[in-house]
Formats: C-alpha cells, sequence, structure tokens
DNA sequence: GACCTGCTGCGGGATG
C-alpha cells in the first residue's frame, strides 16, 4: 500500500465512511492515469469518490506534501451553481484538515471578495472551485497560462445541467485551453497531461455526455465510465381524486386537491411542494395560510424570483429541521443536500421524467433511505401521466441533454475573452476549437468570417469602431483598448435575462424581483402577493418598487413569463403507450382504473386511439368549424404542427385559422367549412416533403429568429447590456439587436449569428427534429376521423386553454369553464357568447 | 375588479 491509500484509507475508517463498490471503482480508475464520467446521484459520495484518488495521486507523487509549500494549482472544480463551490470546498478542507495536509481551498465565484479575488491572483491554492464564467474570467486575465501550469486534475460536477446548454459550449473551450496550456503545438502528450473528470446524474445519453467533455481529440482507450448503480428506493403515488369525472377537465393549478395534499404534509415530518411556476407557488402558498393558518411559521416558498437573503434563510431553516413544509419551484432541484426531507409532492406534470427523479431523490436524501414522492394531477386527464412517469421510472427510461453544436456566439465572446488577455494565434486557435465536440464542424471559412467580425466588424459594421474590438499585431490576434477589455470582462457569460424590478420595503432591504409588466398594472395603494405576503404597491423608482405590509386578504398575485416546457419526447412516448393500453383494455394501473369512466366517455362520443391509429375530431359549432388532432407530442411541435396544417389547407382553400393547443393535441378553427377528408386522402397532408419550406411560410420564423439573435447579439458582444448598477434600459437593448438582426439580414444574408438565431428557433422554438418524427409517425398510422356533436375528454383542455388568458370578464376561470360545461354538456352545440371571448391570445394564435 | 401557467443559472475595471 502506498502512502497515499493508507492516508486515505486511515480517513475512511475514521469517518466509518460506507463505501459503496463504485467509490473502489473510481479510486482504481483515476490512479491508472484515466479520465472520463463518472455518473453518481447527489449524496453518494461522490465528491469524495473523486478527491481522495486525488490526495492519494498527489501524496504519492510528492512523500513531503505536509512540508512542501506553493504546490500551485493542482486541482479545478467546476460546478453550474455558486452555492456548491461552498458546500463542497468545506467539504474538501474537512479531509485536508483531518487528514494534515497544508493546504487551502479556495472559491472563485462573482460572490468572493474583490480582495479576495486579488489575493488569489498572488498565491493559488492547490484547489480552486469555480462555474463556467469565472473560469472564463480568469482566462480574460493577463498571464493566465502561469495560473493553470501545475493543473493535474479538472472535474465538471453536474456535468448533465450544463450539458445540452451555452454554459456547456462555454466549458468545452474552456477546457479545450487548459488541455494544451503550455505544451508546444506539436507535442501530442497534451491529450492525457490532464485528467479530466466529469460527474453526471443518470440522463439517456451518457456515453455521448462523455465525448463532449473530452473532446475530439483525446484517446478513447483513456476514456472511461464510472457508473455507481446506487440503489435508491423509490416510491411515486399518485393523489387520484374521489371522482375523476367531477375533477376538473382542464385547469394547472391543483388547488382542489389541497385538502389531500394537506393530509401527507401532516403525517410527514418535512415535505417540499413542487410546482411548475413562480406564480403557481405563490397561490399555493396563500392557500394553505387561508385554509391551514396552523402552518404560518413553520412554512416557506422558494422560488427564483425571490432574493437570495430570502432564499438562503429557507435553505438553512430547512437544514434546522424549523419547516415543516416548503412550497417551490426547480430552484430547489439541485445543490444543497436537504437531509430532513421525508415528503416530496410534485403539483401538476413534471414534464420529464429525469426532472420528477431529480425531485423525487429529495426526500430521504441520505444513502439507503427511501424516496418518497407524490403526484398530484391538477387536472383528469394528468393522472395519466402519473401512470406513464412510474412506467418510464420502472422501465429506467431518461431524457437525453443534447450538447448545443456550433453556437457561433459562445465562441467569439471566446476569442474576445482570449484576445483580451494574451492574444491568440489564428491557426492554434482554429484547431483548438476544432477540437472541442460543439465545433467540430467548424469550417475554416466560417472561422475566418468570426476573425473578420471581430477585427473589422465583418461586412456590414465596419465603418463602427464600436465593433472593431481585436486588432492583429505580428499574428496574435489582441484587444489593446481597455475600455473594450473592460467592456468584455464585464459582459462574460452565456444568461441572458429581461430587465425585472426589484421589490423593495419602505423601510429598506429587499424582498425579489418582479416583471415590469405587473408593477405596471399597480396603482400606489393597490394590493399585491409576493414572497408569501401581502403587500401594498407604494411607488415605484429607479427600477424599485417600494412596498408596505398590508393587511388585506386578497390581492393580485404575480406572475412571470418563462420558458414554456413540453412534455419531454420520452414521457410523450410512454404517454402513448400508456393510452394503448388504455384503447386495448388494459387496466392494471390505478390512474387508469380511475380514469374509466372518462375513457368510456371518450370512447362513447368519440373513440380512443391505439398505438397505430392517428385521431382526428371534427365538430361543427356557431364558433365555427373545429377540428382537433391528438398526436400527443408536447405543445411546441403542436405548435408548430397547428402551423404547419393550417398553411397546407389554405395553401388550398383560403380559410383563416385559429389555434389552440396543450401538450396532448392541438386544434383548428375556422369560419369556413373545410372538407377534412379532402386533404387527409392526400397524402402530402402530413408529409415532411417541403417541411422546412412550409414552416418557412407558415410560421412567422422571422419574428422567431429575430427574438433569438437578441440573446445572439447580446453573448456575442454586439450589444452592451450596461455597466453594473447603471443598467442600459432594456428597449434600448431590444431596439439595437433588432437593428443589427434588420441589417445583417438585408445586407449579410450569410451572416453566421443570423443563421444561427434561425437555427435555434427551429431547434428549441418549434423542435423541428421531434415534428419531423411526429409526422413520420403519423403517415404510417390509421386516420380515425370522428365527426362528434360537443367536445370529448380529450378535446375539451385544449378549447379551455384558449379562453386562459382571457381577461376581459370578471367570471373566474372556474365560472368559466363550469359555463362551458354546461353550454357543451346540456344544450349539445354552441355558444354565442363564447365566440366574443376567442380572441387570439398567447396559445391561440391567428393563422391566415 | 382582477390569480388562473410557464423553471433554473452567472457575472461585473483599475492606480501610485
Amino acid at each position: 500500500m502506498t502512502p497515499g491509500q493508507q492516508v486515505i484509507r486511515q480517513w475512511y475508517k475514521q469517518k466509518s465512511w460506507q463505501q459503496f463498490p463504485f467509490q473502489k471503482e473510481m479510486e482504481r480508475t483515476y490512479l491508472a492515469g484515466n479520465s472520463g464520467l463518472l455518473n453518481a446521484p447527489t449524496g453518494s459520495g461522490k465528491t469524495f469518490a473523486l478527491f481522495l484518488p486525488f490526495l492519494a495521486d498527489f501524496i504519492n507523487k510528492h512523500p513531503d506534501y505536509k512540508t512542501r509549500q506553493n504546490n500551485g494549482l493542482q486541482m479545478l472544480w467546476i460546478t453550474p451553481l455558486r452555492a456548491l463551490t461552498n458546500d463542497i470546498r468545506k467539504a474538501m478542507q474537512e479531509v485536508c484538515d483531518d487528514l494534515g495536509i497544508p493546504w487551502k481551498i479556495a472559491t472563485r465565484t462573482g460572490d468572493t471578495p474583490a480582495a479576495e479575488k486579488a489575493a488569489l491572483k498572488k498565491k493559488l491554492p492547490e484547489v480552486l472551485l469555480t462555474t463556467p464564467e469565472s473560469l472564463h474570467l480568469m482566462l480574460a486575465q493577463k498571464d493566465y497560462p502561469a495560473i493553470f501550469k501545475s493543473l493535474q486534475v479538472l472535474v465538471v460536477d453536474e456535468w448533465h445541467e450544463l450539458l445540452g446548454t451555452k454554459r456547456g459550449v462555454q466549458v468545452e473551450l474552456g477546457l479545450s485551453k487548459l488541455k494544451v496550456l503550455g505544451i508546444p503545438p506539436e507535442d501530442q502528450s497534451h491529450k492525457t497531461r490532464l485528467k479530466i473528470w466529469g460527474i453526471s446524474a443518470t440522463i439517456g445519453n451518457l456515453e455521448q455526455a462523455a465525448d463532449v467533455l473530452l473532446g475530439n481529440d483525446f484517446p478513447p482507450e483513456n476514456i472511461k465510465m464510472v457508473r455507481a448503480n446506487v440503489e435508491k428506493k423509490l416510491v411515486i403515488k399518485s393523489i387520484i381524486p374521489e371522482n375523476v369525472e367531477n375533477y376538473s377537465w382542464a385547469g394547472h393549478i391543483g388547488l382542489k386537491l389541497l385538502p389531500q395534499v394537506m393530509e401527507l404534509v401532516a403525517k410527514s415530518k418535512t415535505t417540499l411542494i413542487f410546482t411548475n411556476t413562480r406564480s403557481q407557488s405563490e397561490i399555493w402558498y396563500h392557500a394553505i395560510l387561508d385554509n391551514y393558518p396552523e402552518y404560518a411559521g413553520v412554512m416557506a416558498m422558494h422560488h427564483g424570483s425571490l432574493d437570495n437573503e430570502l432564499r438562503n434563510w429557507v435553505e438553512a431553516a430547512l437544514h434546522a429541521e424549523a419547516l415543516k413544509v416548503v412550497v417551490c419551484t426547480s430552484s430547489l432541484d439541485l445543490g444543497v443536500d436537504f437531509r430532513p426531507v421525508d415528503t416530496v409532492i410534485q403539483v401538476g406534470s413534471p414534464k420529464g421524467v429525469a426532472r420528477f427523479m431529480q425531485r423525487a431523490g429529495r426526500s430521504g436524501h441520505h444513502p439507503g433511505a427511501i424516496s418518497k414522492a407524490y403526484f398530484v394531477p391538477t387536472h383528469s386527464m394528468e393522472l395519466l401521466e402519473g401512470a406513464a412517469l412510474k412506467q418510464a421510472i420502472k422501465q429506467g427510461i431518461f431524457e437525453s441533454r443534447d450538447p448545443m453544436l456550433l453556437a457561433m456566439d459562445v465562441l467569439i465572446q471566446y476569442m474576445v475573452t482570449l484576445a483580451v488577455s494574451e492574444g491568440f494565434k489564428a491557426d492554434e486557435l482554429f484547431k483548438e476549437v476544432k477540437s472541442t465536440y460543439a465545433f467540430a464542424d467548424l469550417t475554416s471559412k466560417e472561422f475566418s468570417q468570426l476573425l473578420d467580425f471581430i477585427t473589422n466588424g465583418g461586412k456590414t459594421l465596419a465603418q463602427y469602431d464600436e465593433f472593431l474590438k481585436v486588432e492583429i499585431e505580428n499574428g496574435v490576434y489582441k484587444v489593446f483598448s481597455r475600455r473594450v477589455a473592460m467592456r468584455h470582462r464585464l459582459s462574460i457569460g452565456t444568461i441572458t435575462s429581461e430587465m425585472s424590478i426589484r421589490v423593495k420595503w419602505l423601510s429598506g432591504g429587499s424582498l425579489g424581483t418582479l416583471e415590469e409588466s405587473f408593477i405596471s398594472k399597480l396603482k400606489p395603494g393597490n394590493t399585491f402577493w409576493f414572497a408569501g405576503r401581502s403587500l401594498e404597491f407604494v411607488r415605484i423608482k429607479e427600477m424599485s418598487a417600494y412596498v408596505k405590509k398590508s393587511t388585506a386578504k386578497k390581492g393580485l398575485i404575480p406572475s412571470w413569463a418563462g420558458g414554456r416546457m413540453p412534455l419531454s419526447s420520452q414521457l410523450s412516448a410512454v404517454f402513448r403507450d400508456k393510452l394503448d393500453e388504455v384503447a386495448h383494455g388494459i387496466e392494471k394501473d390505478e390512474e387508469v382504473i380511475a380514469l374509466k369512466p372518462l375513457f368510456d366517455l371518450q370512447k362513447q362520443l368519440s373513440h380512443l386511439p391505439q398505438s397505430h391509429e392517428f385521431l382526428i375530431e371534427s365538430f361543427k359549432s356557431r364558433e365555427g368549424h373545429h377540428l382537433l388532432f391528438y398526436p400527443f407530442e408536447g405543445r411546441l411541435v403542436h405548435e408548430g404542427m397547428a402551423s404547419l396544417l393550417a398553411y397546407r389547407i389554405s395553401r388550398v382553400k383560403p380559410a383563416s385559422f385559429s389555434l389552440a393547443m396543450n401538450d396532448y393535441g392541438f386544434e383548428l378553427l375556422t369560419d369556413e367549412d373545410v372538407d377534412i377528408e379532402q386533404f387527409l386522402e392526400d397524402a402530402d397532408f402530413f408529409s415532411i416533403e417541403g417541411l422546412l419550406d412550409d414552416i418557412q411560410h407558415s410560421l412567422n420564423a422571422n419574428e422567431m429568429a429575430r427574438r433569438r439573435f437578441r440573446d445572439i447579439a447580446h453573448i456575442g458582444g454586439l450589444v452592451f447590456t450596461g455597466y453594473p448598477g447603471q443598467q442600459v434600459k432594456n428597449k434600448h437593448l431590444q431596439a439595437s439587436s433588432s437593428l443589427l438582426f434588420d441589417v445583417f439580414s438585408e445586407y449579410e444574408p450569410d451572416n453566421l449569428l443570423v443563421r444561427q438565431a434561425y437555427n435555434e428557433a427551429l431547434a428549441f422554438q418549434l423542435e423541428e427534429f421531434r415534428m419531423r418524427m411526429a409526422l413520420q409517425r403519423i403517415v404510417k398510422q390509421n386516420i380515425i376521423l370522428k365527426h362528434i356533436d360537443r367536445p370529448t375528454p380529450f378535446a375539451f383542455p385544449i378549447m379551455v386553454d384558449s379562453l386562459g388568458r382571457e381577461k376581459l370578464t370578471t367570471e373566474t376561470m372556474e365560472d368559466r369553464i363550469g359555463k362551458m360545461a354546461r353550454q357543451y354538456g346540456a344544450e349539445g352545440v354552441g355558444i354565442e357568447q363564447n365566440k366574443k371571448q376567442r380572441k387570439p391570445g398567447v396559445t391561440r394564435k391567428k393563422g391566415f
């Protein structure tokens, strides 16, 4: 046994650390000099599984480690979350202290005080924990090669969180530089000099995750996968409404099940209630306080628009077991260890298997404990998602994280980062960049375009000094202007966000942030609920909304505009399988049994499609002719497909459509009588032939790309968002990126950033790939067209969805749904007054 | 008169 191993064994023993087989395997693999990916869940001791072998290795190489000083930076540990760097630092420091290793473990993030950052520059710790953004800030420092010259190992923690995002691309680019630092280009030994390890939770594409992390030039024989296979007992239970027929057919808040949820809360020590949106968190918190006032004081809320201070307090209180229930969004998905949590409740569809597993894992969060998670449907059909979730988990189906490719905006930022510090030579950098997974297909022509762009502003911006950032001196691309350098450092990163307004007490102190659109609706004296408190709006001053405490029981609850997550393609597929079972009369899941009356009604009014069938419902009301399609493929695909089909119909027979969709299907509504049979006979109706062209015509692709371009321009450094504390007004930002988009589109059609904007819109907004797969599936299915008299259980939620954002009436949503149900149910067909309500809203888009 | 979708994450200059 080597000295290093002895020391490690001693630590294992002292801590009576439970050794999983994977920890020994990790140690062996690491000490053999490999790189790769460690697949392990949080709370399995994954940090030590990497840190201890690293220590052992170091001690073996430096027997005099106890007296040795100034080793230089040995290990760089990258995490997606600032909070994680601190947690892990503490744990590592404890190991070093225990073993008498005189090391200082440090963190470097945006939280690090300026003095400490300066100290880090002078004397480096042996281990540094940081974020992708801070890594790039370090690369923007002069003499950065000296910082990393002794680096032995690089760990990217929670790699699955970064993979698939531009932050992941940032990590790839950073690594491509660290791999070659201090090594002449002709020397090949660099490929294994630096050990690179990723840590990832289970995702559908682990092998690819390893490839992306290590890049194209890493010797495959040195890439290893270590799997924890930590057996995690997971119990999942759907909360089934007493009477599914009377439970909402549509809706998304789920408060009707509050009593059942609170029964669970009462039985548990500590419960996390996950909701899908921030406003839903606020609504649930409020509802609990109203109906179960005894929870005041032992209940808290946690979401991304609350002040950090508040959130830290909640996390600390959870640790201290001072809270009985926390209502939260995915802000609690990651990171900190919540040992005392024993019950997790998910309200509404989690939309993906992996996300649900992640949340479920928050309960019983220590090795050997059983995780308990409950699923609360917010409308009847969603209950089937509960059955699908269980099935998917049983089969081990997980979503993949698809790596981003050719993100030119991130590359431009990185090129300027290097130009700001040491400068770069074009051919060397091209080779490095090509070694990343993201830019493997980058052509030298494209790279030249980018070089031209940062030095001359490309074809169109040449006469504006603003865009001439980088100069060439002796073949080295460098930034000489201090102003450019400073502004660039200020805008490193790939996360862009909307302008928000800080909510502050009149008496001082801040609660969190709201959106301008919400605040603008308020008049002084109005009350609203935020952060679980009743507040009175006083005034707005310098991007802050000042409030004071209110005693009003009622008030507005804010909503925020955010991403619209569709049902994942994996969960959709299992959902369709479940539906197929239902159509075949298989009733083994409790959810399916509960839903039987609803399915019977669907069958009676229309049809229950099997997996080889595609159901279309057609029905006429005074509103017009409704056509309902059910691909069960997630709302983004449905949005695109609805426009596509509307376009294909209108090409033959001019008609104007309004569109509505949810995760299960979509509706085309038109005044005209459409002979749908005629189109269904046409083989081209669902064809992928000419798909891209038709998408261009049917959707406002320009607008979608323009919106995407706003972020791209920001990341690529084309628009400056202002100095800290004095931000450029959002409107200006919008205008200038929009202007640039127009200029490029007109004068420079091959502009790489504009092209990227279109590609991103296609891939992320339309999920074009998934739509293509869905169309190909539909073409092979038997089309079942049913003429129905009134909305079916499948149709109803889609039609309600289109009313959702109607705000001109004082009726509550519930009233309106009730009215709609009565009218359709009792009178059969048609409602005059709803016609006026069906205005194009956010989801109901005007077609042609 | 008003609750009725839409998550999360980072970072921020320098001198004598």
